[in-house]
Order: structure tokens, then sequence, then C-alpha cells
DNA sequence: CAAAATATGGAGGTCATCTCCACTTGTCAA
DNA sequence: TTGACAAGTGGAGATGACCTCCATATTTTG
């Protein structure tokens, strides 16, 4: 996927100041608010060669995003590996709010792009999609979770946290989210229900 | 909130030819990919009156998005006056799935006009949050919904089903995600965690 | 019917995006 | 070290979307 080309080194040292400046900016939340021009310039370098290292902004982002999800899945695995699955989700989670929380620049920057062109952005994203769905999935085999509901429900959920950032009782909702989905998660739940499988069609709310 | 202002008899009828040609180009999806100025020529009418009619492309959403909030606010007090609350609350979240699937193409667009710019549509979706908030509180009095999580959760959740529409396996995971959240938020759910309140803060995933 | 009020539409200004290429910088073999 | 070729740079300017402005057209009213 990342084949190393040798890049010059001066081509090198433009690449990082780039990336460096658009951290910043990314984690400022000013991301979109930028002109793509003078972001070359407060990074010292021509238009140009803003081009010609990261076509688009999209491009750029993605390149930063890397970084931030590989933190992301590195601190699954510690956690799976240290506890029990479902105590691992569950820190996970809520470790994931505050993260969040803590990088709400990043959040919203994210959400944008996710909506706007989730092309690059998901692909990149699929690694801590894997990791979660690892953990859901060692959680079930411990029995401690049920196994009726996809990890990609997880993510949605997720997803939405990341999205709503802005409102104003964020952080309470977020987690009351999170309450919901790791209440909803334990296997007793499933076996409240019985019935199983849920019809995937009903009465439509027409518009 | 929406005083009538006597319109002229022509004016009219271009802003609802606008309106409805939005309504299209919405529900397709391409919304963002048409430029705004061949959107007027679209509907037959020159780029001045667009503009007046709708100052900005958000303008121009927010009066779609208007009356499909309201339908939908319409639903849910339908469903409230015919069945308990908490069934009226699985029904409607079902609905909703099954309603963002029939409209693909605006849910992308909302959930695209959600992260970019929120605040008209954030203050129009009030209405329907108004909506499914007293919903639950009702589920609550009732007994059959526990009271430690906020509504907003539920709309927070919502939002993710809507904005992450274009994964592979949406169907089963937007499944997933109303079935958690119904789980979730059964009252038992909350004396199964009798500790209650939840720490805030904990281990941060630093990047 | 005339005139006053209201609305139209599209030509053109403004500004961000992106391309192109003359020039600079790095690399490598001799 | 040096020459020569490859690799990269940067910013001037083309492109094209967005929005404003106002001379003209359409309604309404007295």
């Amino acid at each position: 996927m990342t084949a190393d080309k040798p890049l010059r080194a001066d081509a090198q040292r433009k690449r990082d100041a780039l990336l460096a400046t658009a951290r910043e900016v990314f984690d400022a939340g000013g991301f979109f608010d930028l002109r793509f021009d003078d972001f070359a310039r407060l990074a010292g370098v021509g238009t140009g060669t803003l081009y010609r290292h990261f076509p688009t902004r999209e491009a750029l982002a993605e390149a930063v995003y890397h970084g931030e999800i590989a933190a992301l899945c590195d601190r699954v695995r510690q956690l799976q590996a240290a506890l029990p699955a479902a105590e691992a989700l569950a820190t996970f989670l809520r470790g994931m709010v505050d993260h969040i929380a803590a990088h709400e620049g990043l959040a919203r920057t994210l959400s944008t792009l996710m909506a706007t062109r989730s092309d690059a952005l998901a692909e990149g994203s699929r690694a801590l999609e894997q990791a979660v769905t690892d953990l859901v999935a060692a959680a079930v085999r411990e029995g401690t979770v049920r196994d009726d509901v996809d990890a990609g429900a997880v993510m949605m959920a997720l997803h939405g946290i990341g999205a709503a950032h802005d409102r104003p009782g964020w952080r309470a909702e977020a987690d009351g989210v999170i309450t919901l989905v790791l209440d909803g998660l334990r296997s007793s739940a499933a076996i409240r229900t019985p019935s199983g499988r849920r019809g995937a069609n009903s009465g439509t709310a027409s518009s």
C-alpha cells in the first residue's frame, strides 16, 4: 500500500513542513476556512509544490489522518492485550469520547471530510474499523457481548458522535450514546429478546 | 417564525419552481455537484432571482429540508398518539431507517449540510429533536425506558446512521445501531448497572 | 389606464483553485 | 571536485464558480 519511493532530500523536507502545518491547522479546526494557496505560503512552500505533494485538500487531510488512525489502532490492541475484551471495548469507547473532546478541531474536520468525500477517508479508517471489529469478535467469543449485531454498528454510533460534536450538550449525549451501545451490547439483552431476527421492512414514513 | 409576507404572484411562481427543482436535485444527491448558476437555469429563472429568493445554497437546502422535518414530526406525534411510548419510539426509529434507505440522496445531502454548515440546518431540525425528546420523556414516565440517558443521545445515534449511509453494509448496521439503542434504553439495563454515574474522564488516547 | 411598487435576469466583477514551465537544487559518476 | 542530468520548486496567470447590480419587465393599486 505504502510503496516507499526514494524521495529527494529537499522534497522530503518540504513535504514534512506541509504535513506539520496541516496538522496544526487541522487541529485548530480552520482547515476549510483557509485558502489552499495561503496554506502553502503558511508552510513556506510555493503553490506548485503544495499541489505536487497533495493534489487535493482531501489528499492532505488523508495524510494527516493516517497517523491519527494508526495511534488509535495501537490503543485498541494495547487494551485488548491488557483487559478482557468487553472491558477493553468499553474503555476504548469511553476513551474515544475523551479523545474527540480533546481534539475538537480534528473531529470537526474529519466529520466534514467524511461527509463530503468519503472515498479516501473511508479507506484510511478501514484499519481502525478492523481493529474494533476484532475486539468485538473477541468479546463475543468471551460470551460477554451479543453476537447478533454487526461491529459496524458500533463504528456507526462512533461516527455519529464525531459528526455531531458541535451540539450544545455534546459531552453528556456522547456519553449517553456509549452507555446505550455498551448496555445494548450485553449478551443478556439479546437473551431478553429471544425472537432473534428483527423485521427489516415495515411501515415507511412517506415524505 | 414563518411571517407570511404577501409575495407577488409572479415571485411565488418562481419560488415554487426553484423549490421543486431543488427537491429533485436534492433527492438525486447531486446537490453539491451542480453549479449554483446552472441550478437557476435548470429551474428556468435567472441567477439574480435565485439569489433573491435563496441567498445561499444552505438557505435553499433549509427550505427543502423544512417540509421533510415537518412530515417526520407529524409521524412522531401520530405514533405517540397510537401506541405506548416505548413502542412508538421503536417504531419511529425503525421507520427512520426505512425512510433514509428510501431517500438515499436526501440523506447524503443532509449529512453533508450538517457537517459543513450546521447553523441553519441544526436550527431547522430542532423541531424533530423536540418531538423525539418528548417521546422519550413519555417512555420514561411509562417506566419502560431508563431516565439516566439524554434523549439527545438518540438523535446523535440517528445522526450517525444518516451520516454513514454510504457504507457497504449500511442497512444491517443501521438496524444494529437501532437495536443497540433500543435495548440499551430499556430501564432494566439501568438497573443492571446500579453504580449510576459513570466517570467522564479516564485514560486518553494521546495522538 | 397610469404610475408606483415589486420582481426579473444576465452581464460582468471578484476571488479561490489549479496548471505550467523557466529556474533552482540535489544526486551521482567519473 | 566537478559537470551534467534528474528531480523539484514557486509563483504568474488561466480558469471557472459565485454573487452583485441595475436597466428592464411584470403586477398591483388608485
